[in-house]
DNA sequence: GACATATTAGAATAAGTATTCTAATATGTT
DNA sequence: AACATATTAGAATACTTATTCTAATATGTC
């Protein structure tokens, strides 16, 4: 064929990660992008349709990752680990987390998901709504509103708050968040078969 | 003196204000300030040094006036109340509430604070910590970091998950949000003087 | 070794946007 | 009414950044 390509495509996402991680999302131009590798912009276009695919690709990946870890709990019913994984997860990934779950979607990518990995975002969204469902299922025994309600409150929103602080000021969540999330999932989560 | 003024800071303010809630805070350009109440740009750049500026002064005004309230509560030693209170203000504050709890204050103003209003901006910081270091200190008879932990994490953290997502898809918080709010503010906060 | 082509290379272009500048206009004061 | 000046008015400027374009270069295949 042609010439050996002198970069992955890993080392662009990984500048862009890096760059995200340091300075914010508005610090990450293509050719920021481009001079963390030493590349010329020239062959970030050759990988990359625009920036936003970059950033998307980026942004769809770890969200992948952090979803496949929390459908495997959901999947196991273990209420109270769910509601800590957020945590456990942004311990052991600080700098994706930043990405995932500082900034807003729309910071780092536009209003609109480039057609080409709509599906992606969508099957993305879609498998969460299920493992989500299933749990209610299977964890209240019955769905309801009011137990879907409960459960994304317990399991995805307060972990995500419990953790926002800390991702602002750079720092590991320390010990005693676990505690505090752990007592407001079972409360929130102990009234079952509520059907209402 | 000179000529009388044909538009007020307050209209720049909330032109400011409509465009963020309405188009994201990318969206907030100086031209499309002035466009939106028939101004000229020259006019924007009269009264404000910067786009920093006006969204700034935006910011820093909806920010005092969230707080003050917060901090009549806080006074009251009004455990629930407190819990509740972002809430209540989103309802009754649907545009503002976009703009101080949805949107990372970095998205509307620069990482630097205009040197022009930091002092403000740092005393209302400076007033918000006191209030709770006073509030812990009253409702638990004691400080200790734990229960300010406790605090930050019932009367703030929580409070902001329960509305985000509903402000990102622009609907009114739904009632059931305040039961669970609740429900976890008493189960926080009713740890009392846990002295470690 | 010659050729085809994938990739690097980086200069040139295009587009958007904050800010500045110069002129026109209206209003209170004398 | 004449003047001083605050304000409007909007064109011109400067700057940043995504994207495109053209050329050079290296590598696998014949």
């Amino acid at each position: 064929m042609g010439r050996k390509a002198h970069f992955t495509n890993e080392q662009f996402y990984t500048a862009a990660m890096n760059r995200v991680a340091e300075h914010g999302p508005e610090a990450v131009t293509v050719a920021s992008i481009a001079e963390e590798i030493g590349a010329p912009v020239g062959s970030v276009y050759h990988r990359f349709s625009s920036r936003e695919m970059i950033m998307a690709g980026l942004w769809l990946g770890i969200a992948e990752s952090f979803q496949k870890g929390f459908l495997e709990i959901l999947d196991a019913v273990d209420c109270i680990q769910a509601s800590l994984y957020t945590l456990q997860w942004v311990r052991a990934n600080p700098v994706e987390s930043k990405i995932l779950l500082l900034y807003r979607r729309e910071e780092l990518i536009g209003g609109e998901w480039p057609e080409q990995v709509r599906e992606r975002a969508e099957a993305l969204e879609q498998t969460l709504r299920c493992g989500i469902t299933a749990f209610v299922k299977q964890y209240f025994g019955c769905y309801s509103p009011n137990n879907m309600q409960r459960t994304v409150f317990a399991l995805i929103d307060v972990p995500l708050a419990s953790v926002r602080r800390h991702l602002e000021d750079d720092e590991t969540p320390p010990e005693y968040v676990d505690e505090l999330v752990r007592e407001t999932c079972i409360t929130i989560m102990e009234v079952r078969n509520e059907n209402i």
